[in-house]
This record gives structure tokens, C-alpha cells and sequence, in this order.
DNA sequence: AACTATTTATAAGA
DNA sequence: TTCTTATAAATAGTT
């Protein structure tokens, strides 16, 4: 239809190709358009050039989602079905899962236990139980792990200071001479008071385990610094 | 085109409409095919008749999938990109929750109690104490209906019983007249010597709470059959 | 589904 | 690109 008629066959000069696309793709728009009206069809036409340019028709009856959910609709099954519904398979596991397990903590906290047979409700104190024990167990554990820790610190502090305090009297002397020791005396009495606590508590009271309620004792930081200061 | 012109609006004549749209769709799919050919493009036509009827086009060098994500690709966002992302994000979440949840078992279980504080496991071994008194209490209270239901079957049958062996001796003095009881005793002794164990049993022992390990007892059925059957 | 008068699309040229 | 126009192609109405 045209000056000429031509063979259906790619046409080798671009530029040539380019306007007949042109004007083809403006020829088959109308044609789709006039199919929507005439027919009351939904036309969904959607086409890249030979340069991957878009170009788009779509009845103003519908949308292009819409074509293609009708279009996987009516092919059975849809092209994007594979990965879509391992994520819903894979979403109601977990739904699943969720739900047992929510059972079971409701279970284990006391809730919800009234459809439970006696049986069941036997089974599942005996496991609480257990737990139970489990878990003083590991608090106990804690505990004395948190007490050795503070013992040897505090016998540590305990050697350090009291190598500090006799190099602290040795240069007292070399710096008076061989003073009367009431200078050292009066320094105990003051700044190391606490130093000489450390050396009675010591050796006579040795941590015992109060399992319940007991205070954290010594954790980690706060000793060793403002002690170690004072030479 | 055609022996007449026609205005672009709906065909009213469904045959005539109909017989158009398979004359205008090859004519479309026609060009499109031309399309393809000529230009070297690539071509999605998809279409619904009237009827919902669908007929579709895809160039030979690609699928109805390709355009589409070539299309959305395109376009920049995605048609599904929605609905994909609130299921992922629901996924993940879910994912989350779960694992939360498992956290919580676990440490209920007493597993994987080595990253707790001691201020948590207190707090854990606290709520564990507690949930175990609800469940202990919850077992006796089952344990305390079960024995309430079958102290109540036990009176019932006893008095059924009574009455039935009364009615029984009635009968055997009906029939055969002022008769030493020997028949009557002998019957106490044989069919119904459970029936005087009941009776001897009742009134003296209460049940009383042996809170653990406690079998079940008089589980609803198995009363209240065989020794109906006596008349 | 086939026919054909007529309209429409478009190839080539400007 | 757009317009022009000769000509091919599509198709409306008919059979």
C-alpha cells in the first residue's frame, strides 16, 4: 500500500526502518484504537524499536497491570508464578511456625492452658521444671563465676597495695631519714584507711553464696582506678 | 475502507461486532507481524474481545515475560512492585518476630542463657516460678474436677445400685415366698461384690491431693456400664 | 467464508 | 519529521 509494493523483510537502511516504524506504529495505534471502540475490546499493545524505544498502547477501558493479571488469569498460569509463590508458600510456613510457636510460649508462661489434657499439662510441668532448674542453674553459675572474679581482683589490689604502701614508708624514710614512723601512721590513718580494711577483711571472710537476692558484686570496672593514683 | 465508510463507536450488532473484531484482529495482528518483520521492534499485542475472549501477538524474537519486565524496566517502576514489597516486608518481619519468639523458648527452655545477665536470668527464673504455679495450679484444678465428676458418678452408681439390688431382693421374695435370704447373700457375694466395695469405701475415704504424680483417675467413661446390666 | 467496491494505510519522494 | 500522492492493503457490506 504504497508507491511501490515491498517485501516483508527487515529493511536494511536504518534510516529508512526508522520512518516505516514511524508510521507503521502510528498505523497499528489507530488500528488498536479503533478495534477498543468498534468492539468494545481491551487492547493492550506494547512495542520497542529495533533501538529498544518503548512505545505503548492501552484501551482507556483498563491499565496495563490489569491486561496482564487478566491475561496470566486466563493463560492458567502466570509467568511470574514461581518466584511468587515460593514467597507465599514460604510466608504461610513462617505464619505456621509462628503460631506454634507462640503456642508453646503461651504455654510455657501459664497462658492458655485450659484446652491442655492432664497429661499434656503433666509433661509440660515436668519440662518447666527442668527449665526451671536449668536456668538457677546457670544463675548460680553466674554468680559465683561474677564472686571468683571480684576475689581475685580484690587479693590482686590487695598485693599492690600493699607493696605500694611499703615503698610508699621506704622512701618516706629515705627522704626524712630515720624518722619516727609516726608520719607513715599518720598517712594510714588518712588517704589508705580503706587499704588497711582490704587487709583485715581479708583471709578471715570469704564470700559466701547468697542464692537469693544477692547484689552484684564487683563488676569489672570501678576497681583498679582511683587507688592505682596514688604515687 | 470497505465498501462504505463507518464512524469509530461501538458496533451495536453483536454478530456485526463480532465479525469486525476478527476481521480488524488478524488485520492488527497482521501489521504487527509486519511490524516485527520490517523494523526489526519487538511486539506484545495482547487483546480481549467483548466477550473476554483473549488473543494475543508476541514477536518471535522475545516472550509475553520479557516485554513485561523489559516494559517495567523501561517504565522504571515496576506494575507488581507493590504488593511484592509489602510481601517481603511482611516476610521479613515475620522472620523477625520468629526469631524472637525462638529467643524466648529457648530461654524459657533454659538453652542459650550464656548472654544473659544476672539481672535477666533473675528475671527470667522469676517468671518461670511463676508460670510453673500457674501450670501446677492449673493441673490441679483439672485433677479436682476429674475427681469431683467421678466422686459424683461413684454416689450415683452406688444408689442406682442400692436401689437396684433392693428391688432384686424383692423380687426373689415375691417369687419363691418367704425364702431365707441365703439367694440374696450368695448374689452379694458374686455379681455385685464390687458394689459393697463401693459401698464400704465411700464415706470413709475422701480423696485427698497427692499433688505429685498423681494417676489419673475415673476418666468419664467405663462407669455406669456393666453393672446396669443386672435386672 | 468469499467477494468486491471502497476506504484506508503507507512507500517513495519532496 | 511532515506532507503529498500513487498505489497497495484492509475491510464493510453483501452473497
Amino acid at each position: 500500500m504504497g508507491r511501490g509494493k515491498i517485501e516483508i523483510k527487515k529493511i536494511e537502511n536504518p534510516t529508512n526502518r526508522q520512518v516505516t516504524y514511524s508510521k507503521r506504529r502510528n498505523g497499528i495505534f489507530k488500528k488498536a484504537q479503533e478495534l477498543t471502540v468498534l468492539c468494545d475490546a481491551k487492547v493492550s499493545l506494547i512495542m520497542f524499536s529495533n533501538t529498544n524505544k518503548l512505545n505503548e498502547y492501552i484501551s482507556p477501558s483498563t491499565s496495563t497491570k490489569n491486561i496482564y493479571d487478566q491475561y496470566q488469569n486466563a493463560l492458567g498460569i502466570d509467568l511470574w508464578g514461581t518466584q511468587y509463590e515460593k514467597m507465599q508458600e514460604h510466608l504461610r510456613k513462617l505464619n505456621d511456625v509462628n503460631h506454634k510457636l507462640r503456642k508453646e510460649i503461651r504455654q510455657r508462661r501459664g497462658e492458655d492452658l485450659d484446652d491442655l489434657s492432664i497429661d499434656h499439662l503433666r509433661d509440660l510441668e515436668q519440662h518447666m521444671t527442668e527449665s526451671l532448674n536449668d536456668v538457677r542453674g546457670r544463675k548460680y553459675h553466674v554468680i559465683k563465676t561474677q564472686n571468683d572474679t571480684c576475689r581475685k581482683k580484690v587479693k590482686n589490689l590487695e598485693e599492690r597495695h600493699g607493696n605500694l604502701l611499703m615503698e610508699y614508708e621506704a622512701k618516706l624514710e629515705d627522704q626524712y631519714g630515720l624518722v619516727e614512723n609516726e608520719a607513715a601512721v599518720a598517712l594510714a590513718n588518712g588517704a589508705s584507711a580503706n587499704l588497711f580494711a582490704f587487709r583485715l577483711h581479708h583471709g578471715h571472710s570469704h564470700h559466701h553464696h547468697h542464692h537469693h537476692h544477692l547484689p552484684d558484686l564487683c563488676l569489672g570496672d570501678g576497681y583498679g582506678a582511683h587507688e592505682l593514683r596514688l604515687p
